[in-house]
DNA sequence: TTGAAAGCGCTAACAG
DNA sequence: CTGTTAGCGCTTTCAA
């Protein structure tokens, strides 16, 4: 049985052994100017020896504590896995930390969670899809440096990386519609804000339906259920949507857990996909690549979304008077065997 | 515009505002003996006043940082998602907060993270599912509280909460051979290592199975694939287990992620669900309950198990020298649609 | 280039 | 019951 360690090796300690002063090891942690090569060997080698990790809390009381907090509304989204993935890969030569704070649903619980990473006095916020106020978010940023995904803009205080989703709703229409479909309908999440109508991907995404279809000549056509972004909303939507006189031949739902519950709601109709009805979704997640469900679906490309933000936000911490940035990234269509032609009878 | 708050507000801030000493605040703030309830009244009052927040970098250095660290080696498994869940609703009403440290696969990103988790003063850690060295897992638990679920033990300087993986088999096997299948294989993670043998959750999961078909006096029926716990290892272990002469009627995977593989892989065979083979997961993961796939599957109730995870956390911050506790679950089998008898042609 | 010394915001002895 | 005081481990002036 080893001896419990009955002190951590601190700053003092790794001074004393390389027989220097805590500044010069102070400088050499943090690769600061001001300490010859000969010093930062000894330091280096002493720090080796004997184990020194440095505490970030303390750290934190003057400096930075390197670590970077990422606020995500629902870790039972798979496509925020993707972000994060972009963001730990970026961050990875670094020193930086990422810590994750869970589940945060509404506004209420969204602020709780970022106050508690600033008290934590976290070098850097990124923040996934928030729906908190505008101005809530800007003092946010003014008092730590933040950026925000997958919220659209702008800001002077963030940075911001979001998706094209108007571009993907065309994407998934104009593909709709290459294969003989009118009557597309869509499932939208319920929104009513008026900042938010303007900034969150979910708006976007219904007014780039419309936008589409009316390009398309199909004004007359749009059909919209207003549910929520959940499996349960897609299912409830796409019910409302069947059970309308003039039935849609085409879903496309805002997300893909929506596509998701669109499936079974239209199993239990007894419709099959794609012969009676074609389903396209949003986000390209893991559950649309799987075999047995293979959904049509817009891909974002989540890595690339979180390599930016982590990018941005290194260089928002190096400099934070730099102007703000506003990335946006086009969608791609992975087409998958939710969407085909009509068949003769329906046209 | 508002003006952005030039220093944050500090304890020395609300003591001069509440006309008490710093020492006063601090012991409000923790709840702490020695202050008239007047004191308290007049010093929460300057608190919501002010808009203090204590910064928990300072606490941590003295006493503790309110934050508890959950490590999960898979973002992309839905099931830690409902673990965290129980630990966050556990948590719900008390000071801490929980902050995650994402994807650590093998054992020396896992080793990064915690400590990462340690130098960042956390008061204490849930470690799900880790990998690590036993060794290693008790100088942790030695420095700071731990608590290691799923993954069995016992440990004299960590509690654990596990699910019964032995059981869980059983509930499986007992069920397949009620349904009148003898040929029944398994899919397992392999695994070389003698202690990981005896404590991770997946060789557990085997053993049951082994021990439940000799139970059955199906010893000689026993077919094991050894892949990984992942869909593509589902996939190539069930493409093995349905090339051998003897093929199986009913497969038992160690996850659902692998059991989507088997699906796929039967699918690709030409073999119907449940006509012509049966697949049972572990895990009862949102993807089993998902309506077009219906995956019958050993349900671990991870929300309990977070919430035991966190009431043991608390109470061994509280009291360090208490001895360590062995919470074991029992699981339940979700009957779906993926498991059924043999058709005549398979008697 | 180097180091002494003064805090960062908080907690915990200890005195009153 | 209340306040004074000495740090926690680190960074950062500022002199040498």
């Amino acid at each position: 049985m080893e001896k419990p360690s009955p002190r951590r090796i601190t700053i003092v300690d790794v001074a004393r052994h390389a027989q220097v002063s805590t500044t010069a090891v102070s400088k050499v942690l943090r690769n600061a100017y001001g300490a010859s090569p000969g010093m930062r060997a000894k330091v280096r080698q002493s720090i080796a020896e004997l184990g020194y990790r440095p505490s970030a809390a303390a750290r934190g009381l003057r400096g930075q504590t390197y670590t970077i907090g990422v606020m995500l509304p629902d870790l039972r989204n798979l496509f925020f896995a993707d972000i994060l993935d972009g963001i730990t890969d970026q961050l990875g030569g670094t020193d930086y930390q990422v810590l994750l704070a869970p589940g945060c649903n509404g506004e209420k619980a969204e602020s709780r969670v970022i106050e508690a990473m600033i008290d934590r006095s976290m070098d850097g916020l990124v923040l996934i899809a928030p729906v908190s106020a505008k101005s809530r978010l800007n003092s946010v940023a003014r008092e730590v440096p933040t950026v925000v995904v997958g919220r659209h803009g702008p800001s002077a205080t963030y940075d911001i990386v979001a998706d094209d989703d108007v571009a993907g709703a065309f994407l998934v229409v104009d593909h709709l519609v290459g294969l003989g479909h009118r009557r597309i309908a869509h499932i939208e999440h319920h929104e009513t804000d008026p900042v938010r109508l303007r900034e969150m991907p979910n708006a976007q995404r219904a007014q780039g339906y419309r936008d589409a279809m009316a390009a398309h000549g199909l004004e007359d056509q749009i059909d919209i259920a207003s549910t929520t972004y959940t499996q349960e909303g897609g299912y409830l939507g796409a019910k409302e949507l069947l059970a309308r006189p003039n039935r849609p031949t085409a879903i496309f739902a805002g997300a893909d857990v929506v596509a998701l519950g669109a499936l079974e709601a239209s199993a239990e109709a007894g419709l099959s996909v794609p012969g009676d009805i074609s389903v396209a979704g949003y986000d390209n997640s893991a559950l649309a690549a799987f075999g047995p469900i293979s959904l049509t679906s817009v891909d974002q490309d989540g890595r690339e979304m979180g390599a930016n933000a982590a990018r941005l936000l290194v260089e928002r911490i190096t400099d934070r008077e730099r102007r703000t940035a506003q990335v946006k990234l086009s969608p791609t269509l992975v087409v998958r065997r939710t969407t085909s032609g009509l068949s003769s009878s329906e046209q």
